[in-house]
DNA sequence: CTGAAAGCGCTTACAG
DNA sequence: CTGAAAGCGCTTACAG
């Protein structure tokens, strides 16, 4: 490998000023600059970045830990981390924990979520990477699980309880308001709500935006019209199956994620019922199938790459020693109105 | 930070113990081992990996570029390198071409690739990553566009005229063979086929398990079955129309990807046909949505996450010197029987 | 405008 | 079993 000695003696210079003209820093005469360049080129030179980092104390990458990278969101808001990183110089260092694999579904090994993630960001520390930021699988409480860490983090797709930490999020309570409330425009008193784990941070949220619009528009809350799902298709076909057996059926549901919803959609063809004249479904997450179900599915977009985006570009203020007045960043959800929802 | 001085001085024994106690190098006394082990411990000391990877000219770190990490196929490629590079104790580097937001949907500007992928490498190249793994979006020969490069390189889901690379793909012509004798032995005798765009590598060989799976069983090839859709959604639509407005319509067809299916579908469904009784179909890819249609749809599915652990095996490999019969790795599809598929 | 030299945090012959 | 020292490829005061 040829280095900056190689150029330094052939051009005949010394090291520093042929670095010097490869970060543009100090005075380097026009001449001396060109002869530099041609040799750089001649020689096909690419700088050690590995012994600039040692040297300057920065790698100029960021670390990503993301919990799972073949979950739906994941994707998108790596695709938005890179649109910043790459208008700003920064390499990306993935570790994907691959949660699912290691942990199953359930988290409650709390000892092991911590070995596994004190692993990951050791790695990325002895990388001396320059920030970090945290892609959840969904919006939870990962403040246990995290540990000392003294290079600035952020937190997308989940939260921590340390209120000097930076999130950025989406804004669930706002986008439940707008999807119920958009079946009230469309004539519906009678609206259930299938919720996810009654323990989730979402399905918290969204049934207060859902109460919202509800008592914004004068139409009352009914309590039976209000099943709690596990986010998977079974259940909100079941719940659906119970909802409709009622004497008082809804003429909507706002289901709270897209596979929910397709159990709703499901369950309702079984019944005879046609999606969305008999009833009108909406869901949640605006995942890739909701486009390819039938009757395709109305549904709540997560603004994935953009909290990639913002994500980016919070550590990156971070990095460079400024602090951010706002450390919890909500992001608008946006409707998509495609075929599972009509006027009554 | 507490680097291998201070760990050093504190001890008591020189830099050069405590760099064999923690790489297990040398001979190092048990008493003096425990000691350094418990000071590293106690000021919390994690090594600096750029000052080793210059001194040993290693990063132990693999780059992959991807050129799109939002198309189906890459998250779980990459979700399979993570795995078997995890066991290895290898890191990650990642660089996202995002090369359908740069290029759009054609790469026929052929510079501005070369450009591109320059770039890329580049940035691999500089951070001294010790392999590179190259995810394409679809099998295409990327030849041309891939600049000279003195590292190991291993190509998945994309190709290379060059003899001398390595790559991993799978066995299009076979799973196509599969799928098509998965029909016949339905009983399915007129077996249209709706391919992707003409210059495509996956269209052509799977073509050809197309016409070895009819030719084998007897079943003689009517071109008017065949026709030539372009990936997209309307595509798989118009030519299914087309082809149930024959006389001699068939009874079954088999689409090259699962958008195209959807088409089918879609068309079938506006015609009055039921699916799978007056028309069985089959996809390719089993991408996700393809569980959530309705039918939900026999597909063929890709072994992307194996992909990536092959691909991930072969570089640490020829990163370690050994250089590998097999060149052209082809792996194996399986069907996944859904509900589109019946017997006639 | 240019160069000599120290130093970033490690590893590794070499000597003892 | 342990240490002194050179060196990986850069950058950056400092001096001129």
């Amino acid at each position: 490998m040829t280095n900056i000695k190689d150029i330094a003696k052939r051009v005949g210079v010394s090291t520093a000023t042929v670095s010097h003209v490869l970060n543009g820093t100090g005075r380097v005469g026009e001449d001396t600059r060109k002869k530099v360049l041609h040799v750089i080129d001649e020689l096909n030179y690419t700088p050690n970045r590995i012994a600039k980092s040692l040297k300057v104390k920065k790698t100029s990458t960021l670390g990503i830990i993301a919990e799972d990278v073949t979950v739906f969101n994941t994707p998108s808001i790596i695709d938005g981390i890179n649109e910043v990183a790459e208008n700003n110089g920064l390499g990306i260092l993935l570790v994907n924990l691959r949660i699912f694999h290691k942990m199953g579904t359930d988290f409650s090994d709390k000892d092991k979520l911590r070995k596994l993630l004190a692993q990951a960001f050791e790695q990325l520390h002895m990388n001396q990477v320059d920030g970090i930021i945290y892609i959840g699988t969904y919006n939870r409480d990962v403040t246990e699980a995290i540990p000392p860490i003294q290079i600035p983090v952020v937190y997308t797709y989940c939260k921590t309880t340390n209120e000097s930490d930076y999130t950025v999020n989406y804004d669930d309570e706002e986008a439940a308001y707008k999807a119920t409330k958009h079946l009230i425009e469309h004539g519906h008193k009678k609206i259930a709500l299938i919720s996810g784990k009654v323990d989730s941070v979402h399905s918290h949220e969204r049934f207060n935006g859902y109460c919202r619009a509800l008592k914004e528009n004068g139409v009352t809350l009914e309590p039976c019209l209000i099943k709690n799902g596990d986010w998977e298709v079974e259940s909100g076909y079941y719940l659906t199956k119970e909802l409709l057996d009622e004497k008082n059926r809804p003429t909507a549901i706002v289901a709270l994620n897209d596979l929910m919803a397709y159990g709703s959609i499901k369950a309702a063809k079984e019944k005879g019922l046609n999606v969305p004249s008999d009833l009108s479904i909406i869901g949640f997450d605006n995942r890739e199938f909701s486009a390819y179900t039938s009757p395709e599915l109305t549904t709540m977009s997560i603004p994935l790459h953009l909290m990639g985006e913002k994500a980016t570009y919070i550590l990156h203020e971070l990095i460079n020693g400024k602090t951010l007045e706002e450390r919890e960043l909500k992001l608008y959800c946006e409707m998509i109105n495609r075929n599972s929802v009509c006027k009554i």
